[in-house]
DNA sequence: TATGAATGAGTCTTCATTCAT
DNA sequence: CATGAATGAAGACTCATTCAT
């Protein structure tokens, strides 16, 4: 019995997982994820609370593993003012993150561009937000240890991280291989180290 | 008649502005747009010949002023080498750009975040593309004047132009005020122009 | 005006018969019309009352020319024995027949086929009918100078009758050849004269 | 449950069947169905996945009893010279067939004439190519045995065959006793008979 | 746990016709 | 004569969810 259940409830999640990537979530139907699982549809109801239930299921750990990840950089290591820098040029961490994004680019592009009318909609500014929250925070320490670098508004940083959103965005949404990720990584960093620098005058 | 008529027009379409932008496209119902208007829902018809013609009326013009505004910057000028640090300077351009954001913010939040289901989703692709293949062209001109400008990749080129996209999407996102926006948009070139002449080697 | 006026009433019968012939009676879009003949939907009932009323514009004068020919063959000849064969073999009405039925091909699928919903359903039945009502006067006629003529009952005389019908149908249905069509004639007469004489005892 | 289920499905299909035949499939309406069968209007969507459905539910099964009855009566005996006129006196293969048409006049008159717009449109030319195939076999058949038969055009025999079918829809239509369509076959028969021995000359 | 039945509001779109001008 | 606007009902079908068993 309890194997049983959880077949069920692992196939229904990942016919669910399939009907979510090919429609989004409005567009995605209960009766077709019945079908896909081989479940009665009303059974589904046995094992989740409603279609934002199953929809959270799926993307919730991707979400909390990408929230751990990044919180994980910015707190694992002493503040560094050359970190920036440092971080582009760390090639495992940079590996473990192309690892992440590669193994859920579906995932990341249901949750960045198709979760409209779910609880999960929104992500893109949650995300941004939260690094937003993260770099500021960085940035204050930051500030503590070297008082003459020049602020930066708010807004400007929130702008950056909704860039760095979306260029996590650009890379699920293309089918870039790994070496071009990291191709890619390169320049982005020497870009934004090069802006960053001329902005806060270090 | 004639007025009229330009009156129940224009009611539809003002109606429906309203639920658009309050529900999205795919969410937003004929019915409702119908009652908005004081309109019988089989009428709307004889002015517009479906939901989604209805849609592009309203984001059609945002779209192409938008676009025109961007060829525009392109083209007037002869290519300078300083164009891009002059344009972020000219302020009057820049004027222009924050009096259409301001002017428009509700259809182009709705045009980049909440046309899935129209003729006009995947405009944020659509938009970064045009952008991509215009900045294309400019750097294609720029080199062969300084025959010394560094390559960049192409999706690096693509990435930055996702960029500008989301750029504005967050600024039609968050209710800046015009000094807001200005300010922010200085911040902007500053690390834009360094972050190039880094890459670029200029 | 008197011109101007005919002119816009041809092109909606024009229009209408093309819609009409496409698409069959209840599938037929007022609309549509309309588009087709250039003209305002609404002033469409300035010409016609109703759908119908084209529809009968159209096909009644088919109907009557019919009718009329099938009147024309029982009356204008003094009764003969020897009638239908020599009706068989009377060149030059069969080639009358086939002119009509190759002229209208289109009007008469649609009135025996398509009519469903139109004052004209059922055209089937009433032309059968009246076939059977000039065949049964034709045979009264017939037993009076013959008396020995045996009877045949009424209901077969009906079916007689709407196997001519059927008949028609088939001709306009597929696209035969006048030659084809003759040849088919002959083995037709050939065929009912045959039966005719066993059932009649003649 | 089960037995509640068949209630709904048999009065379902029951108010179907008097929707349909009352107006041809086009002019029935699912919402009328629903309210004669005393269902909710969507619920029917659980029993059928759509108005064909529910019209194929019906018609189907007399369809293939009406084709079982032709194939049976063309394989189950040696071929003969005077099985046609032996067929036509065979008086229980006869009752067989008028207790079918008889069991069935308001289904076949609905398949036959009033399926415009289903999958089972065309029902009069598939059934008449049908028989038109069948016979034909049993043509060759013949002329084995007797070369001597003379040919028949193709057309004629297609032109036979659609009389048969318009021979069943006059009998559907009009509301014969059975003695008087006993009746009228014996005269069927004779009257076929001697047309048929006209033409291929045996 | 599992199911099939049920619900009721919802989808967009089309229709023939009428009305006021 | 001509038009565009208006109507109101109707079309088939889908939806997520709940209920009784």
């Amino acid at each position: 019995m309890r194997i049983l259940k959880d077949d069920k409830y692992n196939s229904i999640l990942r016919a669910a997982r399939e009907e979510f990537i090919g429609k989004g979530f409005k567009e995605a139907s209960m009766r077709s994820i019945a079908r896909r699982a081989g479940v009665g549809l009303s059974n589904i109801y046995n094992y989740f609370r409603n279609k934002d239930d199953i929809y959270r299921a799926i993307l919730e750990p991707i979400k909390n593993e990408l929230f751990a990840f990044i919180a994980r950089q910015h707190t694992e290591e002493t503040v560094d003012f050359n970190r920036l820098a440092a971080f582009g040029h760390k090639e495992e961490i940079i590996d473990q993150y192309i690892d992440f994004v590669c193994k859920h680019r579906e995932e990341l592009r249901l949750l960045l561009y198709r979760s409209e009318g779910s609880s999960m909609e929104g992500f893109r500014d949650t995300f941004a937000d939260y690094l937003t929250r993260v770099s500021h925070n960085y940035m204050e320490l930051e500030k503590k240890q070297y008082p003459a670098t020049r602020d930066i508004s708010p807004f400007f940083l929130h702008v950056m991280c909704s860039w760095m959103v979306s260029v996590l965005g650009e890379i699920v949404t293309h089918d870039l291989s790994r070496e071009k990720i990291r191709e890619f990584f390169r320049e982005y960093f020497r870009f934004e180290f090069a802006g960053w620098r001329e902005l806060t005058g270090t």
